[in-house]
DNA sequence: GTAGACGCTTGATATGAGTCAAGACCCCAA
DNA sequence: TTGGGGTCTTGACTCATATCAAGCGTCTAC
């Protein structure tokens, strides 16, 4: 990728001891010296445009990345050539992580909207885990959490209650980062929902039209309201997030 | 649980220095007196009977857990009460690794036939990881497989592909243990093998049926053997392992 | 042996969600 | 302002797989 990467002592880049992310991202637990040491191999990038491209599934793996602003979301592709989005990742989530055992990216890294992020050499990471116990032990937490959170996705539910479960846990994601819960706008097309969530997007549009029917939540385009978030967390059964 | 378990010091327990499984397992890259500090952290079990029970979601996480021998299953409940199979647990895999961020166990672990297991201390693992950079390579490494391997599984092919895909992986695991990657035993129940993949257990049986007709497998009770591994593969799109 | 239980198989039917096809809406560019 | 391309919506129809309901093995216990 050409992808210009700003060094972490450029001016423009804002420290992860300023960043308003550290609390959920990699600096969990560090300050002081620990906190630079960690600063010292993030480099930032200038932002990617919409659909632009991080990384392409099969490249040598060398980095995993964290959301700085925007939305990114990963992308496997199977034999037969059909894609699947494996997640939509947020500021301050890591992608990249399911490449440290392949040692090649399993899957693709795409903008979506503007957004920026990132990039940490991973053998500093390791090199520099071993040195800073606070940033191994949050490392291996952010790694289990998303073992546990696409293990939970593999669970037999009806559309209706993948739909409703998804909405729910993009609002307390939204939530933990400042955002309001019940309004926030839709950065993925109902495209990317329907695959990310293995449905037709015939059948997002006919279940969002339902849930307004219903007055669970208003809806215009990308900007979507969670009327009645309690009705929605229990048809979603609390699936990814309770 | 009120299982036994012998402190690595007692002499029925084999080390992981002498364990087969050391290629696989946590010991990866460990020696001389490094593999001797991961022994003194490493608790072996007495047998766990069929559906005997490891842990159970919502315990407290303290440990994680090293397959000796069989075969253990790892099951998570959704508010609604139905279970889902996560995964089948192989001799040198680990599990309870989605309990680390979440400091509970988020699944329950069961044993399928007579089986036994390794029990580590989490927290002397994460303390032994600092000294031992190898032993957090090896973690870092499992758990990054983890995650790749749920994500796989979310993918959307049709019951044939799933099904086609699940006997090929598992058949690769088999072979990598240096057993037969064309004849091994079922030891999971249908119904087991219908809820990990989300489908009817009939449907496992009537799809079993045409691969047996196709030419593709012979199957007696719990007694399989692969046929045509070309065709399986071509079948199951490489869904899992390629 | 025989009875019971359990797991597996098989067939008939139902249904949720996919596919196909058309139309509506929105946004941008000229 | 108008035209064209994209995305989203809506409706009609199809199909894969679930569900329901027997029936069949096979194993165990007495």
């Amino acid at each position: 990728m050409s992808k210009q990467i700003a060094s972490s002592r450029s001016p423009s880049f804002l420290k992860c001891g300023q960043c308003s992310l550290g609390s959920l991202c990699l600096p969990v637990g560090l300050d002081g010296q620990d906190m630079v040491d960690l600063e010292n191999i993030v480099d930032s990038s200038s932002p990617f445009g919409n659909e632009e491209r991080v990384y392409n599934a099969g490249q040598t793996f060398d980095r995993i990345y964290a959301v700085k602003s925007g939305m990114f979301k990963t992308v496997i592709i199977d034999s037969l050539g059909n894609d699947h989005i494996t997640g939509f990742h947020l500021p301050g989530e890591l992608f990249g992580l399911d490449a440290i055992y392949s040692k090649k990216y399993m899957s693709s890294a795409v903008s979506l909207g503007t957004s920026s992020l990132c990039a940490i050499e991973y053998k500093e990471l390791e090199s520099l885990s071993h040195k800073l116990p606070s940033l191994q032990h949050q490392l291996l937490n952010l790694m289990s959490k998303e073992v546990q959170q696409s293990q939970s996705l593999n669970v037999d539910l009806t559309a209706e209650q993948k739909l409703a479960g998804f909405l729910i846990a993009l609002a307390a994601r939204y939530k933990q980062r400042g955002y309001s819960e019940t309004r926030f706008h839709l950065v993925m097309p109902r495209r990317d929902i329907a695959n990310h969530l293995n449905m037709a997007p015939e059948t997002v549009s006919r279940l969002f039209k339902r849930f307004v029917n219903d007055g669970l939540l208003t809806i215009n385009r990308t900007d979507l309201t969670i009327v009645d978030m309690t009705a929605l967390k229990e048809m979603g059964g609390c699936a990814s997030v309770c």
